[in-house]
DNA sequence: GCTCTTATGTAACATCCGGTACAATAATAA
DNA sequence: TTATTATTGTACCGGATGTTACATAAGAGC
C-alpha cells in the first residue's frame, strides 16, 4: 500500500466544489481563498494535489468532461444525424439550467474565461469545446458515408453549427433564460437540419395536404 | 466657456484603446495598470473622467454599441424579416473576425465577463445583448402583424434564436473559427428561417423539379 | 518500538491590485 | 494680476492575491 499520510479528502469531490466557484466566478474571479473554502482544504492540500490554480482549474475541466460523458455517449449513440443533433442541443438546452448541483446556469467551457490574462486558459476551454465538436463532426463523417445525409452537407459545418447553438444556448441561459425558451430556441435550431431531398420532398408533400 | 484646465486627451479614443483591453482580457484580467498604459493617461484622470473600474468599463460598452449603431440599424432597416435574419447573422459573422481594431475576434458583449467575482459586470453586459435581442423581437412582432411573418412564429423566439447564434458564432470566432467559416454556419442558420406555408409550398415544388 | 514518507494546519511571503493624497499646472473669470 | 477651478503626474496607500516555509500529524515498512 501507498505509505505516508493519507489524504483526507476526496478528489472528485473538492474538485466538484471548486468546479462551481470557477462557474459563477471565472477562472481569474475565482481567489485561492474562494476555492479552499469552498473545497474544505488549505492551501499546500490543494497546492499538493494539483499544483497550482491553473493545474486546478485543468483538473476540473477534466472533471467537468467526466461528468458530461454520460450525454455525449447517449447523444452520439442516436440512429441517425438528426436524432443527434436534436439529442445534443436538447441536451444541451436541459442542463444549461439545471443549477441543482449548486452550478450557476449555462456551461463551465464558456462562462469560466472566454477573455484572460493568461491566455492559457481561453486556449484550454477551446480545446474542451472543440473536442466535443470534433465527436460530432466525426459521427456525421461516417453518417455522410452510409447515406445518412445529403453529399451537399459538410459534416464539418454541421458540427460547428451545433456547436454554435450550444454555445449560444448556454450564453442565454447564463442570462436567465428558461428551459422553455430554450427548448424552443433548439426546436427551430433543428429546422434547419439538412435531409435528403427524397425525404424532403415527402416531408413537403405531407405538409402541404394539411 | 468651461472652466479650469482642460483634458488632454480625447475620450472616445482612450474609451477604445481600454476596449481592446478589457475585450482581450477580460473585465478582471484587465488590470488598472494595463488600462491606463493601454489609454496612455494616469489613474486620476482615469478616475476623475470614469469614476472607476466599473465606472470606465460601462463607458466601453456605451461607446461598443455606439460603434456598432451603423449595422443595427442596416440590419433593422431589411424589407422582410428574413433579410433582417440574413443581415444580422453575416454581419456578426464578419464582424466578429475583424480584428482591424486591434481587438481579439469575438465579441466584447460575450467575452469580457460572462462570470466575474462581481456579478454587476455580468449583468450590465446581459443588459446590452438583451437590448438588442428586444430591438430583433420588436421588428419581428410588427412584421407579424403585417403578415411579413407566419401567425405560428413566435417573435420573440426568433429573436433569441438570432442572439443565441450569433453568441455562438462569436465563441466560434474567439477560438479562432475564420469568416468562411462562420459564414457557412449562419447560411445553415437561415435554413432555419419560417416562411409563409404558401411560399414554402412553391419553395419546395421548385426544389423537386430539379 | 523507530524510521520514512506524505499530508496537514498555521502563518507568513513578495507582489500586484484598485484606488487616492498631494502638489504642480493650465486654463477661465474677475 | 489674482482668484478660481479642473486636470495632471508622482508617489503612495491598505488590502487581497497566488504561493510557500515550517513544524506537526498519521499512516506504512522494518
Amino acid at each position: 500500500m501507498r505509505t505516508g499520510r493519507p489524504r483526507n479528502f476526496c478528489t472528485e469531490t473538492v474538485l466538484d466544489r471548486a468546479m462551481t466557484v470557477f462557474w459563477r466566478k471565472g477562472y481569474e474571479g475565482a481567489s485561492l481563498a474562494d476555492l479552499t473554502e469552498a473545497m474544505g482544504i488549505n492551501p499546500p492540500s490543494l497546492y499538493a494535489a494539483f499544483g497550482n490554480k491553473e493545474g486546478l482549474f485543468r483538473a476540473v475541466l477534466e472533471r467537468y468532461d467526466d461528468r458530461r460523458k454520460g450525454l455525449m455517449e447517449r447523444v452520439l449513440s442516436a440512429p441517425d444525424p438528426k436524432s443527434v443533433a436534436r439529442l445534443f442541443l436538447e441536451g444541451v438546452a436541459e442542463f444549461a439550467v439545471d443549477t441543482s448541483g449548486r452550478n450557476p446556469p449555462g456551461c463551465l467551457l464558456v462562462q469560466s474565461g472566454l477573455s484572460c490574462s493568461d491566455d492559457d486558459i481561453p486556449e484550454a476551454l477551446a480545446q474542451h469545446r472543440a473536442e466535443k465538436e470534433r465527436a460530432l463532426r466525426e459521427r456525421f463523417e461516417r453518417d455522410r458515408k452510409d447515406g445518412k445525409l445529403p453529399r451537399s452537407a459538410d459534416p464539418a459545418t454541421l458540427a460547428r453549427y451545433l456547436s454554435a447553438m450550444a454555445n449560444g444556448l448556454c450564453v442565454q441561459a447564463a442570462a436567465g433564460a428558461t428551459a422553455a425558451e430554450l427548448r424552443a430556441v433548439a426546436e427551430i435550431a433543428l429546422a434547419a437540419w439538412p435531409v435528403h431531398e427524397k425525404a424532403a420532398a415527402k416531408k413537403s408533400a405531407h405538409e402541404n395536404a394539411h
